[in-house]
DNA sequence: CATCTCTTGTTATTAGTTTTACAGGGAAAT
DNA sequence: ATTTCCCTGTAAAACTAATAACAAGAGATG
């Protein structure tokens, strides 16, 4: 009388999605969404494969993870991957961002169309200028920070995109955390320190210059 | 009469660097560049582990990948880390770059400072629009993309960073291939594609907040 | 100078990831 | 209905990375 096997759990109820699988899951769906776009109704393992630079093999083991709705001899139809994809990832319904620090990248931020095709709104956007605050950016209305509290509640907050100066990062980061946000994407150069509960991802763009930098660098290396 | 043993290079003179450790690379160098501001002449693997949220054997496996300059008793001089990484990752010398599109985030991009103190400046700017043609931003010359190879070779262009609609990327990046860039740090989010001499990195931004939902839906999984 | 403490570099072990190989399901064709 | 072909899911093998454990180097201390 055993439970019924799972591939997404394991013995203590918790999820088991490799680390690297998750890195490719964003992957797969943009590629299987433009796929969708150019009109195809199925794929298989191979073309997506090419598509993603990765084995054939790959790509099925990694799609198994989640389930198994690939059709032997037909391959996978883009839709059903696609909300299969989308309700792992939790973007099958919409987030509510709020967006720290109205400089040179925050407004980039709230004019960059791309984060609402994939389930994300900035709704709400926070600096300490008396320039901008009261004003609306791109559509969206911009506080002062201490009124983050009213506004992460008042409309469902649950993630943070903070786009201010290095040297308020951390301050930052610690309001966000008390007001409850549960998510932070930290564009800020710079380690940031937060409870175990939230989860961060940085994105530091001299970074990623760096390590193309060094690809180029070292070419014809193996690593 | 062996060679002398290098963790550089095997045995067909090639630099063997795990693709794990290049990436972390980066990020011990800003962590040490942090630590020079704060005033600190050494540091450890054990400090430098818990500011990357990594073993201290990590620390250790990493860095002893390229060279033995590791003092026992003592840990590692700051200001030999840093110069060590920079070789490495070839940014002891400045690389000049240019930028694809002046939308949004080129304008961004252009007015990030972040740049320039780890070793790159964007030395010229590329848009297919007349209203920005010919004038300055933020200092730096935007050209009609005509006229890429030429500024390309008179600067000594290497890099590229393309921010233009996904619609138009592919286009611009076949002709930044063309006039011999050698790398691409690509934020249209799209994947393109490149002959295989030619290195990409992608930033998608949209991704990187699919990822961070991920995280936070499935916060006490093991992945 | 011997000893103690700190911290490295490295080896051995364990864990995680990718690749290879193939059995078998399902559609299409004859 | 049988055969053929395609394509998946998965087990096993190969590879890569992370962790743990420790011998030995270097400064500090008495």
């Amino acid at each position: 009388m055993s439970e019924p096997k799972s591939r997404l759990f394991n013995d203590q109820g918790e999820l088991v999605i490799p680390k690297a699988v998750v890195g490719r899951l964003s992957l797969y769906l943009r590629e299987v969404q433009h796929l969708i776009r150019d009109g195809k109704e199925t794929t298989n393992s191979t073309e997506l494969g090419k598509l993603l630079g990765v084995t054939d093999a790959q790509v099925r083991k990694d799609l198994a993870h989640f389930g198994q709705f690939g059709h032997p001899g037909v391959g996978y139809r883009c839709q059903e991957l696609v909300d299969a994809i989308k309700n792992i990832m939790g973007t099958n319904t919409t987030w509510n961002v709020a967006l720290i620090g109205i400089g040179n990248l925050g407004r980039a931020l709230l004019r960059y169309k791309g984060f609402h095709e994939q389930g994300f709104q900035i709704v709400a956007a926070f600096d300490v200028d008396d320039d901008v605050i009261g004003f609306k950016v791109e559509g969206v209305d911009v506080y002062h920070i201490q009124d983050l509290a009213e506004v992460v509640k008042a409309q469902s907050i649950r993630l943070a995109a903070i786009s201010v100066p290095s040297h308020a990062a951390q301050a930052v980061v610690d309001l966000v955390v008390e007001v409850g946000i549960e998510g932070i994407l930290n564009f800020a150069p710079v380690t940031i320190n937060v409870p175990s509960q939230v989860r961060v991802i940085g994105v530091d763009l001299a970074m990623e210059l760096e390590q193309l930098a060094f690809t180029v660098v070292n070419r014809d290396s193996k690593s």
